[in-house]
DNA sequence: CTCAAATATACGGCAAAGCGTATATTGCAT
DNA sequence: ATGCAATATACGCTTTGCCGTATATTTGAG
């Protein structure tokens, strides 16, 4: 399984997290590649609703990682207020 | 061709504005959906990036997008510093 | 060509991201 | 249980997103 879908924040780090463990290396790591903190790496990871795309495409990057973009499959509930 | 991958902010950008286009409607209306300003999703499909997961996910979900993170699959430079 | 709709850009203001640095906490092997 | 590696959190600082509002520019229909 890998490829993840993200709908979220949270689930976009959930899914970078388990990529970059699959991968064998660590925050700190990371960070060294991508130029960003090892708490910056932290708080995608975690979710965090206001990280950049500059931090999440670097991190993309170091780990070999692209996105899809592309209709929802699935039900949504789409309440948009709802989502964080 | 309703998938798009994307490993840069412009490129998800990009993508993000075929789907908008495709489905007929325009940064105003998507502004109303997700209570961003028409300038900011003007920022997000340029390519702009700082802008935020909060932005890019609440925009995914007004356009019934979802994301899927995977390995890259072609070849890569990986120069992280030649990015942006 | 004209004009309206769509999109891009500008400016001051406020909130927050990411920084360096440092420490606290958690997880895991022995 | 101990100790180290990994991850999370904290603080002050600088930079920048997004806001409201407003305007400039581009695009497309007629």
């Amino acid at each position: 399984m890998t490829e993840q879908i993200a709908r979220t924040p949270k689930q976009i780090g959930a899914a970078i997290r388990r990529h970059r463990r699959a991968l064998g290396i660590n925050q700190k790591a990371v960070g060294e590649k991508t130029h960003l903190r090892q708490a910056t790496i932290s708080g995608l990871e975690a979710g965090e609703a206001g990280i950049q795309l500059r931090t999440l495409f670097g991190v993309l990057t170091a780990l070999n990682l692209e996105l899809v973009v592309r209709p929802r499959t699935k039900a949504s509930t789409d309440k948009i207020e709802e989502m964080f």
